[in-house]
DNA sequence: GACAGCATGTAATGAGTTACATGATTAA
DNA sequence: TTAATCATGTAACTCATTACATGCTGTC
């Protein structure tokens, strides 16, 4: 009854560092595992108290005038818990990319929405190539909060990094591919480019 | 009152194509939307009701033996919202990554984890290649069952490409940055590789 | 002393998954 | 004729999101 998800590891996995508030947690959970897991801040209020009925976690309470917040910290079998979850294999990567949809159905809609749809993604593209490098040299010059933690958090780095070079790399494949169409079908003026079924 | 989701969409896009039974759709959500946007086949059964409600598609009832099946078409106004809806701007990548949160955080789990975990991941990148070079092999060919839409098919196909080999570039790199670990600490003789924030 | 932004949650709603049920078809 | 697989759904449940509510803090 009432088993712990994918999520409440990852909360969990995140107690395991240090004691944190919830709304340090949220920043957490954006910040450094957002690019993997990526959860709405009010699951971050909820999750915790799973893990605290679950003997997983326990909490805190503090007072700040007339509000309380909350501070959670991992059990010894919460880390039990933790140290069987990660041993455990994790799933596959789940992708959702609805601007790829649109592109892959355009030729309902027009050249318009094409290009649009492509400079959209390599500004998205772009900023997120720009976070990287911020982040990068930050890591790279300070150590970041948790020295100790670098060499898994720089593997998971260089993943977002190979990721997103792919994404430029295709867009601007894409761009490039599309340059000449004059609509999207075939009989409108869309080519089907030379290499993109053998790539290399 | 229940708008059309990116799920309805999805599967509006695909009666843009052709008219199709539940199943079928179901099975092009898999085979050829799967990629970027994975749906349960459940709810591709649930799903067209609500397009037939809006107006956006018909559906047919058609008996074999005792059973009854349905072929949903789309209408003409369908094909308005799906021009309009692929003209709008789409959502950004949306990743989840079970098996990088958990290397991620492996420092409070094991080098056999760790190793375990990579290798999944290779395994899984290796399939994922093996599969899309049939698949491009099977375009190239055939053409595949709708020649007429092979430009814009091939976009997308080439976003699965990069996709895949940035896994395979990382997971391979992961694999050999981590190859003379002795833990998954820095005390217990994890190491941060040299070009990890900073790559080229 | 008002307003913006930080901090801390709860509530309503909905989308999606897993599990189940069962009919039809084909191969052994 | 049995078992496996294809085909067609429904039901229960839960995870997650958006929207809302409200207190605290610093600054103009």
């Amino acid at each position: 009854m009432a088993e712990p998800t994918t999520t409440s590891f990852a909360i969990l996995s995140l107690l395991g560092v240090r004691s944190w508030t919830t709304y340090e947690l949220a920043q957490q959970m954006e910040r450094s595992v957002g690019n993997m897991w990526p959860r709405a801040a009010s699951v971050v209020y909820e999750e915790p108290k799973r893990l605290v009925r679950l003997g997983l976690a326990t909490s805190v309470k503090k007072r700040t005038g007339q509000r309380t917040s909350t501070i959670y910290s991992i059990t010894r079998e919460g880390r039990r818990a933790l140290a069987r979850w990660l041993g455990a294999p994790g799933d596959e990567p789940n992708i959702e990319f609805e601007a790829l949809l649109k592109v892959a159905f355009m030729d309902h809609g027009s050249l318009e929405g094409l290009r649009s749809n492509l400079a959209a993604i390599r500004a998205h593209a772009e900023s997120e190539r720009a976070y990287g490098e911020g982040r990068g040299r930050e890591y790279a010059e300070t150590g970041g909060p948790h020295p100790e933690r670098l060499p898994v958090i720089a593997l998971a780095f260089r993943y977002f990094y190979e990721q997103t070079e792919a994404l430029m790399r295709w867009v601007e494949w894409a761009e490039a591919a599309t340059s000449d169409w004059t609509g999207v079908t075939p009989e409108t003026g869309a080519r089907v480019p030379d290499d993109a079924f053998t790539p290399d």
